[in-house]
DNA sequence: CGGCAAATTGAGCATTGTCAATGTCTGTGG
DNA sequence: CCACAGACATTGACAATGCTCAATTTGCCG
């Protein structure tokens, strides 16, 4: 069956992955409400410490979740790429507790708050096609307290691209295998707990080893295996074998 | 209302936390069906790789959750005290993606995954403070991300400290400003992103600062503030102040 | 062509890790 | 009550991974 075409079909298709829906829960889902908008590079979409009023969903471009210390130095926490929802903590927790800001020029669907809670006290099924997604995101943070805690700045930077690479490749928006590294060194020296003069350092060193080629900002992955046996990635926490299964219905 | 006493009761309250529940949601829970179990120290409750047949709902001692890397190296993501369900990923995720084991002795309740199942089917208000947790959980992973990615050795170490207190404290599981620490320098380390012999250094240099003071495996905190600016510890992240809302009916 | 952000490079340094030995505590069995 | 084992904590000397600072180059865009 075919949905007719809306912005929020990308997220529906995710969301299906993670439980079965039922007729009226994509219609649902694809009634919500929502304002859609085009977002400047380094946007900020949710700011630590405000009590959101609505809920951000990805549609096109990347985004990001990070902290900041009070000495001032930045921690990404994960990475979004479209279809993802950004911010379904806000749906439900009070404060946010971390910024969301996009990478490159993005588009976005907000979805006020009270909708979302309307939907999901409506639809059991929604709520836990949510639900999983939020354990699912669990688990990639676990993931990445051990990235940035106990692999050293080669694999920490290859599990990123690992990681990044299968997420998109599953999300069916990897044409080959070249992507475009939506991120700069910066960024990328943040989300793995590095700087970005070592990251350069780094990038320059799997170069050379042929585990990556670099051009510009398009980076080329010539050994998949390579980079993974260098990254220790291994994509069980990724939970992609997750069977959709029905839980809101006694199992 | 008191219910009637239960090896469960300290999750209820804990989850009534989270979201309101009704007189049937406490019947349905103080109903799960639970076999009771003492473990030993070090005991694994859950292994990675593993499909669980159960949740585990802690109900005194402690916990910890760890991933292990290729070379061997293990990383503690998370801590658990009493009334933490150590594992509701089971009850929705097919694979484990970590390990859990006790810190010292521990009495726990295994709840068969499908009773976990039929439970949150019957009950949505009992999903969604149990959803909620969830969230909550995230929040920590990526405070903790944070931690071992942009900290230094004292304020890392300072910041697990002030985490777990807090915690004790809101649970009401503290005594006075002193704690038996439950860890072993190299359990502080493996969940720091250390090693057991900084580790070691460090608490001795927080001790001769009088950020702490130790007597074997007591900690006492001397000078809270002083700890808490040490860790840059800002305690919005654990999210005390969410106030339980109904989200199971229509807001 | 000018301006700015990002990438790159080099030199020196510091935080933290490694290795290996020794000290301390606790529980157990004789 | 003592001796011993085993786990944990502590110490020292040294090495190294990754950081700092500061300059320079490259790439992008109007």
């Amino acid at each position: 069956m075919t949905s007719p075409a809306s912005a929020l079909n990308p997220m529906l298709r995710k969301l299906e992955l993670r439980a079965p829906l039922d007729v009226s829960d994509r219609e649902a889902l694809l009634a919500l409400p929502y304002r859609l908008q085009t977002m400047e590079p380094a946007a900020y979409v949710v700011r630590e410490g405000e009590r959101p009023e609505r809920c951000c969903l990805l549609l096109s471009g990347f985004a990001y979740r990070h902290k900041v210390t009070v000495d001032g130095s930045r921690q990404i926490v994960s990475i979004h790429i479209p279809g993802d929802f950004v911010d379904l903590d806000a749906a439900l927790l009070d404060i946010a507790d971390h910024n969301v800001q996009t990478l490159g020029r993005c588009e976005v669907a907000f979805i006020p708050r009270l909708a979302m809670r309307a939907l999901i006290a409506a639809h059991p099924k929604v709520a836990m096609a949510m639900w999983v997604d939020t354990l699912i995101d669990s688990s990639i943070f676990r993931e990445w307290i051990t990235n940035v805690g106990r692999r050293d700045a080669r694999s920490r930077i290859a599990h990123l691209l690992c990681e990044f690479i299968r997420r998109m490749e599953v999300a069916g928006l990897m044409d080959d295998h070249h992507y475009e590294l939506p991120m700069t060194q910066e960024q990328i020296a943040d989300a793995t707990g590095l700087t970005s003069v070592h990251v350069n350092r780094v990038l320059q060193a799997l170069a050379k080893q042929g585990l990556i080629e670099r051009d510009k900002r398009i980076v080329g992955i010539p050994d998949w295996d390579a980079l993974r046996r260098a990254a220790g990635f291994s994509e069980t926490y990724l939970h992609f074998d997750q069977v959709p299964r029905d839980f809101a219905t006694a199992a």
